[in-house]
DNA sequence: CGGAATCCTCTTCGATACTG
DNA sequence: CAGTATCGAAGAGGATTCCG
């Protein structure tokens, strides 16, 4: 069964990476992975119905190929999680680049599809611009619907997590459907007047959060 | 048959993107088109045994899509050829880093693959540091098998082509195996020891094309 | 009960033949 | 040359079964 695998057999990065990745739901678990280690149930979930078997197949040639490994946690949990090794946390740059083409290029998202907070996490990752940030400091908090995420921003680089963070500097709370709009590239001052997008913090830490994290127009 | 068509259904341009862009051949159709104008043969060629149908159907996807545009070219000539639009080419960074983390993580190209000059044209884009040539010019030609091409740095952009260049500060000779063999990140100074890899100009023009593409370590 | 293999149906792919 | 049509093979999706 060694050969018996679909390769465009090709002397590219490209279409090598692709050989590997370019499968169906190979980089959406990816995505889910970046965020931190998960339980296969909770992968099924996270990408809304993948069939197992497929989830199955695909963890397998990913950990084959030393993209993800299997753990177990430590007691007392001690339940089996999938997490990306160095090389595979190494594709998030690929990601960071289609979300950022779907913003620029002003394709939206479709408004009846599923949401995930963690899918949020990964767009503001995208987002961010280092360059920006040189020396800068800022914590953020994100309130979207029932889910809470945060950023923070030190120096030039950028840690994100799930839940409530201490002494943010800017909270952005928005309903679902206007934070989906913000991925859409459209501006806070807009979306603002939906009455369901609010900006807390000090004009110069809002000022901040609009230069380090950038929509259409800037990218 | 409008709605037959299997998507993720997610709120994320992650998803949103690859339920374009995922399908098999799809990004490489681009990669081909990156470096100019091609005609349904070319691409036929160029992709190595496509199914024409295939082609056919990811050219009109791509077309409604906004992303590839059909044209005639001018007379005398007056033969279709398909192009890129603007937001077909912005997908060049996405590209760029499926490149990157090729190199960057060791996957080596298979020895036996087939290969293009265009291809060539492609990785020496992806590898190429803008922030590192600062108001730096350099013209440098390659010539890799029977196969010739071209880069010139101007500021801090970088143009390509097919073809030689008139004044070459840098002129890379190599045999294709060996090309791939930097392309997998090996230094020129152990693929000079093969003889079949040649650097020719200036000690300060050398220098500068070390510095300004970068290979694995520097990644 | 979580994790993964199996089975069956449907869609997509790939190769070639065919048409304007 | 530029595609369209056709058809067997491979892959995906979903439900169910097996296993620890």
């Amino acid at each position: 069964m060694t050969s018996g695998r679909r390769g465009y057999q090709q002397a590219c990065h490209v279409a090598s990476a692709l050989d590997l990745l370019g499968e169906r739901w190979t980089l959406l678990i990816v995505r889910e992975l970046l965020i931190g280690p998960r339980r296969f149930r909770d992968l099924v979930e996270a990408l809304g119905g993948i069939g197992t078997n497929l989830l199955s197949d695909r963890l397998k040639r990913l950990a084959e190929e030393g993209l993800v490994a299997r753990r177990k946690l430590p007691p007392p949990a001690s339940v089996p999680v999938y997490e990306l090794t160095e090389a595979g946390a190494a594709l998030e740059p690929v990601l960071w680049e289609l979300v950022r083409w779907g913003v620029k290029t002003g394709r939206d998202l479709p408004s009846d599809a599923s949401y995930r907070p963690t899918w949020l996490v990964v767009a503001m990752r995208s987002l961010f611009r280092p360059e920006r940030a040189e020396g800068l400091d800022l914590r953020l908090e994100f309130r979207v619907g029932e889910d809470v995420f945060h950023a923070v921003v030190e120096g030039s680089a950028l840690v994100t997590g799930l839940g409530t963070i201490e002494r943010p500097d800017v909270v952005v709370t928005a309903a679902p459907e206007i934070f989906r709009r913000y991925e859409n590239g459209e501006r806070p001052e807009v979306l603002a007047k939906t009455g369901k997008w609010k900006l807390d913090g000090s004009k110069r830490a809002l000022m901040r959060f609009e230069k380090l994290f950038a929509v259409k127009a800037s990218l």
